[in-house]
DNA sequence: CCTTAAACGAGACGGTACGTCACGTCTTTCA
DNA sequence: TGAAAGACGTGACGTACCGTCTCGTTTAAGG
């Protein structure tokens, strides 16, 4: 149903979405509050999207909301230790924390980020490329896995236990996946 | 609101709330439904329980639904194994998934199962004693990060990357966490 | 689903409903508008008549929009002309024509109504009972006929033929019909 | 704004209207429903008549919907007879029925269906004409009257009243309407 | 055994949001 | 120029649950 184009104010109910999302969370998200706040009509929304997951979705994907660069630090472990903290920002921030708690038990949601953390993240990121390039990791090495790893220990590190992330962990974290993974490359 | 006892048919109403959760998913899951199911008057359950959530903590908490037995194979690789083989039950397997997946985002659920993960997994769990009773581990290693690092690449490999859990993805991950485990120790 | 009781404001609800019936016509008549004016939840309307025919039915039986007095003239040319006076004025007056209008083509109205002309004018109607004692009709006579003909008359006349009822045309038709109906005693 | 003219497919748009209403009643006869059935855009159904009773009215009007040709039997009694089974079967048939019990608080429709009434039938019709040139009816005679009477008649009890109109009582409502109309002459 | 208070069943109610339908207006694109 | 195409704001539809409330009725314990 979502055909490419969208409504003409495809931009302010993306955002009226998002932003709504941060504010009352998932379950308070409704159409129409979208709808008045994008100023465009419930039925706009029903148009064009066939329900609440499908409009966050393309919401998601339409927005940068996941997207973030990493500078080159010059090694892989200072890479992944900025990645760990761009993650950790991100399962933290509001804005993103939402999305991303709404995620489990949502197929369509779980497609538009998954997209984003197995595609981007693992195969389009320079980290793992540069590594390589360096002579940190051969091409072989298990990228997937390190985002599992990675990604996995935050997430459930902070959202499920409801701990804290600071220096201190994300050192440790990052420490312990990175021997893990070169380990395994001997 | 939840004072100790509870109505009279306790059990009946955490059995329909489970199932119903299995069955329609969190946001298919209704008060009413649940009243029904369990032959007792919505009344009855907004008088011993504030909110949905509230009822569904106290059903996760009361049932032995994320227990699990991990017998003693005789060497810390092989419980971590066993470990991870019945997380990713627990995250498959659709009475514990529907549940897992509601924890984020929902600080009422996230502190019913956050009790279980943390405590009674990392401190309490024989793995780890045994471990260090073996000499495979220091008493100050740190059990806290194996538990993030299993738990969550498996949630994250699970439930939002779409992905699937066979022995092969099991093997590789314990080994690269143990690996991880053991070098810090030294 | 009317079940005899009726919610606690039925009497607002009957008289917002027929004001607004009056006010806007059938066409214009909305349940929301009706719940509104009577200060009555919409899904409380719902749960009590099952369409808006069924209200306005209920709405028409319950009140007394539909009952006329006749006094006694003394004879049964005298006794029409006043009937034919006031269907005439039922048919003219906003509040009664509107119903009227809203007859023809909805069957549940229809009952409402037609249970009114039949049962209450032509069997209990003491007009033709008094004819009758009288001796100006025999007990056979054909009194649905005559309603038939006194009110179709005015009702063609006054709302299919957009025609008026002045004295005069009353006083023909009354005769019309008292001539008819007194040949076929013979 | 019914320019004389009319769109391109005139016919089929009027076609469609008159099915559609036969079908579904007033109520659920739907702008957009016409326009899809008379494969035009609805836009183009606005251009022309500026409302669903303009566009009924006009599709009324411009069918040969209520015409009925009587043959001369050789008496009044007898052409009036005629003239009632046929109004009896325009107001049972679906087509004529639908439309018929859609005047009644309609202007537009009123309109186009006294047109036919009032006009056509009382003063055009050789019925009358035929019964004044073999002396049966004097030229002033209540023509009016006459089918404000039998019309009338025929619609409140077949419409209003929910009744049917057999042969018997077909020959009842003449001979009453006769007698009277017929009185009234000398 | 009785009584008394807590728990419960029953159900009407105001309320929010749902997802759908048709309305009538508008602009843009074609023939 | 008239029609086709279709997006849009708008209002009402009828439904599902929500959470609250008022009533009686049960139930189990204690005097």
């Amino acid at each position: 149903m979502p055909t490419g184009a969208g409504p003409r104010r495809v931009q302010e109910i993306f955002t009226a979405t998002l932003d709504l999302l941060t504010e009352h969370g998932y379950d308070g998200l409704t159409i129409e509050a979208i709808a008045q706040r994008a100023s465009v009509h419930k039925t706009t929304l029903y148009r064009w999207w066939s329900s609440k997951d499908e409009l966050l979705a393309a919401a998601v994907t339409g927005s940068a909301l996941l997207e973030f660069p990493v500078a080159d630090t010059g090694s892989l472990r200072g890479d992944l230790l900025a990645v760990a903290t761009r993650l950790s920002r991100l399962l933290t921030r509001p804005a993103t924390a939402a999305v991303l708690a709404a995620v489990p038990g949502r197929p369509l949601l779980a497609e538009a980020t998954s997209a984003f953390f197995t595609g981007r993240l693992t195969r389009d990121h320079p980290v793992f490329t540069r590594a390589v390039e360096r002579g940190e990791l051969t091409a072989d090495s298990d990228a997937d896995l390190v985002v599992d790893l990675l990604a996995g220990a935050l997430w459930f590190h902070l959202l499920l236990c409801g701990g804290s992330a600071d220096r201190r962990y994300l050192a440790r974290l990052v420490d312990s996946v990175l021997t893990g993974v070169r380990a395994r490359r001997a």
